[in-house]
Parts: C-alpha cells; structure tokens; sequence
DNA sequence: CTGTTAGCGCTTTCAA
DNA sequence: TTGAAAGCGCTAACAG
C-alpha cells in the first residue's frame, strides 16, 4: 500500500499551513470559506484521511466509544450494535466492544480494564448494566460520559427508551379485544426495568378493561426459553386454564408455545400467546408469535447520536424516546 | 481520573530507561530477567497501561484487527464476536466491526473505507465475504493479512473451518439409522460454500447407506426461513412424501416445522426434520431439533489467535479444523 | 483569519 | 544487555 497522504502534504498541496488543514478537518470556525474549499479539495485529491492515533494522541481523546452489554439475545445486542455503527460512521468514531459480568466485582474489573486499554471517550450501556448501581457509581467517578438504554431508573445525561407500559397495555387491549378476560402475565428476570415496565402494563391494561388483577395469573419468569416453559407449566395447570398469556418476551412466549404444543392444545382457539421484542424467532415459530416490535436498531443509533452530541456540548438533559409497533400474527386469536 | 502512568514513570520507578520498559512490555529479547522482573513489578505497581494511540504512532500498527461479516443470522457473527474478543482480550488487541454489502462495489468501497480509518493489522472473513474474489484480490493487493473462516476455496493464509460434508453425512447416518430411506434436503444459499459441502455429505451420506439419490428430493433454498417454507412446500406436495427432510440449516428446519405444523403433520411420527449449526432457535422450536453444532465461538477464537500469530511470524500454512457434534433432539424419529 | 512552536507517549535507530 | 535521541502525525496554545 502506498503511504498515505499526510497532513503536510495537503497543507502543501492546498498552499496554507497544517494548521489551517487541521482546522478544516475539524470543522472549526476562523477559516475563510474559500480556504475551506482549497484545503477539502487537496483533502480528496490526496485521499486524505487524519490519523486516528495521531489525532488521538495529539487531542487525547481517543475517538472510541464503548458498548458494554452482558445480555443473553443476540439478536437484542447485534441490532444494537447495528445502530452504533450507523451513528459512528457519520463522526469517525469507532466502537469497542466490552462484554461484562453481573456481578459487581468483575463488572468493575472488566470496566476497568476497558477504560485502561481503549480509553474509550464514552459509553452505552444496555439492560441491565444500565441499572447496575456500582457501575454508575464508576463511571460517575471517572467523569466518563455515558448514555443508558432503557434505564429503569432516571438520571441525569443521555438515554434512550420505548414507552414500555404503554405497549404491554395494548397487548393487553388487543387480547381483551379478542374476547380475552382470562390473560395470564409472566414476568421478566428482575434485574431488568423492562421487567417491571411490562407488568405495570399488563396491569393497567387489565383495569381499564375492568379486568380484576388475579395474582395467581402472574408467574415470574427470567427471560429465558426455559423460565417460560416452567412459567408455562405452571399456568396450563390451572383450572380454569387462562385463555390468554401475555409472556414479558419473545423467549419466553416461545416456551409458552412449547408446551402448548406438548399438551396438544390448538393455537390460538384453545390458548392465545403473545411476546414481547419482535425477535427473529416471533416469525420463526408456530404459530408465528404476536409480540410488540422494539426498534433495537433506532435506539442504538439514536443513543449513539445523543452521546456524540454530548460528547461535543453536555447538556444534563437528554433522554429520547422511540415508538413501538404492536406486530399481531397468528399465535393471538378469539377465545373458543 | 488521576492521569495515568506513563512509560517514563515505570522506566523511573524501575531505575532503568524507558527503551527497557518497552522492551519487557513487547517481551523483545535481551533484557536480563532480573532486570525484567523490576520493569514488571514497577509496572504493576503504578498500574501501567501503554497507551494505545502512542504505540500505534510509533510503531506504526494500528493493534486492531477487523471483522468483516456479512451474514443474516445474528447468532453466528455474536459467536464469532465472542470468541474474536476471546482472543483479542490476550493479546491486547482490538477489534473493528465492518458489516460489508455482497455487491463487489460497495464491498470494496467499505472495505477501502475501513483500511483508511482503521488502518487494521489484519482481517477476519467471514462466510460468505471469505469467499468473495474481489475482496480477496483487493486484500492480497494490499498486502493486508487476513484470515478466512470457513473458506470453500482453498488459499494460502489462516482459515478455520468445521468438517462439514462429514457432519453432514453423520446426519444422514442418523436417520438412515432410524430406518429413514426417503431423505430429502433442502440446499443453503449458493454463494456459501457450506451449501455445497452440506449437500455433498448428504449424497455420500445416501451412498453409503447404498440408497440411491433421488433429484427429486433436493430443493434449492437461500438459508432463510422463508425460503425453508417455500423448500418444504414443495417437498411436501411430492407423492408419495419424504420421510425426513434435512435442511442446511436451522433457519430453513424452522421453515419446514412451520409448513409440517400447517399441515397437521405429527413430527417426528409423519416426518422427521434437522437441521444445521445448533443455533439457539433449535431448542425453541417444537419439537426442538436434531441439528449440528458449529462451535462459532470456538472457530472466532482459533482463527484470531492464528491470525495474531501470523502477524508476528507469517506463514503460508494454518488451516485449523474445529469439531462438529451431532445434537440428537426431538425433530427426529423412527418413521411410522 | 492564519501560522509557528511544542509536545502527546511510545518505538525505532543507532551507539555504547 | 542497555540507553540517548529522533521522530510517528496530529492538536493545542499562543502569536501574528
């Protein structure tokens, strides 16, 4: 490969000094409009590209941002991940990747450690790192910016989030439209807000329809495929069975499933199922799963967007919020 | 955040220069070992950390390395994430995500635009970009080393791959050993090399069972659940009707246990159905589903760490081959 | 509005 | 086996 272009040599080529080349690249002020064009088009003449160690090194800062998840869907993190990159490609920033623990200790440690080796000049945290106390409590004391998705608890700084209840509501409006007044819940792993948001929902929707909250309806689960087919058990040996259950997500909608179709109960006449996430798998699954598509993706970039911005100009205020869309498939049905 | 150590501040706590720091943290030679251990308590002590930006200045490696995926399902690129970082986190490397397009242009537009931002050290391919032409001569051209994963031409250089026509061939083993003699397959998307070879231990798989192959049985598919649904329509409209179907991989066994389903088919009594690469799908599904694992995770690491070691030290030859398992589950049965 | 100078923290080259 | 000096390519602080 040839040497790349240097500083220097588009200062020469475009007649003026580093500096100037500097200032242009940066998008600083105090350059004459004429001088810009000069300098951006000896820029692309040279295929010009700054030297992000270079620059790094100069500027300490490191054009790095971190995403630090521990979250068991892959297909929650890749769309995440999906979103970061589309806003980090617009700023030149690129993104490390930090894997974590739960539990405080080596949570901490692996921070630590990401903060010693990239240095990053942010994070994004995902649930439930977003809730994780001793985590912010770091970060806080390191004076490092952060962004939060779906932070259960409001802070200061930047964050992005559905309107969770809202949507756990019209899941429950869209059974009780059906028919449904029987609609079992079963809850998410508690280290999650969306856990709590979801139930919260579930709840408000049933009062609304006039539906009296029957606890022994409610089942905690973990998010797991397995939570839900042990919540499920548990449900379909009721009696009355419910007629509807709502599962806090896709995962544990498909356990639901599972044993529906182990106890060779017809979907959705003997048993409607809905979810939560609009995974990949909801489309995947037999009957196909109605669930509430989360746009994993925006939020990503959106946050993304929001902590660059930050990064530029802090500003204490800057939660954002992102639509959901009730996705009905064929897994939700009247009642028999 | 109290400013950290730098070199000097080791090389001064050590009583020795800095050129003797750098040679014990890059473990160069001739450094005597009394010496060395000093460097390293002093460093430990002061929790030094190189700085990454510097050393890239200096020595002109970037310390990172890219992956360049393009590739549908979130579970394989997730587990080869994990295992690249795996083996970054030993050996102080990064690692830069590059989604790519199939297009040769715009593949090769994003792939200059990484080489100009990121400035990697090396490459990881993965399927079906391991096997892209343009990529690879564009690569060679560069004279950027690269490792391939799962490559279905042979080259010069790190790669990984699975035994794939033999896993393949077990599978049919499997169900030639339930008495099954009517075998379908549904074939993945051709750019993959894995769609060939998995068609390939299907036919030997059949011969040498001593059953004939049948065209009839064989449909094209692209990998995707939807083309596994519009596959097993098809199979399942023949007359009289497959046994078993195998697909290429779970996404397109979900396609199949999706239309069975629709047809009121009991699985496995009706129809035995498998599937490839023990994504986390194929324990969600009902019934869930005999399939191969493919260690993604393990393949990420093996083929980072060769890649690492080429880098210091190149050489023509590391294919690595990692182990398949037979994953025995529900899908499949002694036909009635 | 523009340029000059001095580093950023490390590796490299060469000398001891 | 060790060290001194000279940059890597850029930004920051200041001067013009």
């Amino acid at each position: 490969m040839a040497s790349r272009a240097r500083i220097e040599d588009v200062a020469a080529a475009a007649g003026v000094s580093i500096k100037t080349v500097s200032r242009v690249m940066n998008r600083e002020p105090n350059v004459r409009p004429e001088t810009r064009d000069r300098v951006m088009q000896a820029a692309e003449a040279l295929r010009y590209t700054p030297h992000v160690s270079a620059r790094s090194l100069a500027g300490s800062r490191s054009f790095n941002i971190a995403l630090v998840y521990n979250n068991p869907s892959d297909n929650y993190i890749m769309g995440v991940i999906s979103g970061v990159l589309d806003a980090c490609a617009c700023e030149q920033y690129h993104l490390m990747l930090s894997p974590a623990a739960l539990e405080p200790e080596s949570l901490l440690a692996s921070v630590d450690e990401l903060m010693a080796r990239s240095r990053p000049d942010g994070l994004i945290l995902t649930p439930p790192l977003t809730d994780a106390p001793e985590l912010l409590d770091r970060l806080t004391g390191l004076e490092i910016p952060f962004a939060r998705i779906s932070p259960k608890q409001a802070r200061d700084g930047v964050s992005v989030a559905m309107d969770e209840p809202r949507a756990a509501e019209q899941m429950v409006e869209h059974l009780v439209a059906l028919g449904h007044r029987r609609i079992a819940h079963i809850v998410g792993h508690p280290a999650h807000g969306a856990s709590g948001w979801r139930l919260e929902g579930y709840r408000s929707g049933l009062a609304r329809a006039g539906i009296r909250f029957d606890p022994a309806l409610v089942v905690q689960g973990a998010f797991s495929f397995e939570s839900g087919v042990i919540a499920a058990k548990q449900l379909l040996d009721l009696d009355p069975l419910p007629t509807a259950i709502f599962a806090a997500n896709d995962d544990m909608a498909a356990g639901v499933l599972y044993v529906a179709h182990e106890r060779g109960l017809r979907l959705p006449q003997d048993l409607s199922v809905c979810g939560f996430d609009d995974t990949p798998i909801a489309r995947q699954l037999f009957p196909s799963l109605t669930t509430i598509h989360q746009p994993t993706r925006e939020m990503g970039r959106i946050v993304t967007q929001a902590l660059l911005t930050y990064l530029r100009d802090p500003r204490p205020e800057s939660a954002y919020r992102v639509a959901h869309t009730l996705m009905v498939r064929q897994s939700t049905g009247r009642p028999a």
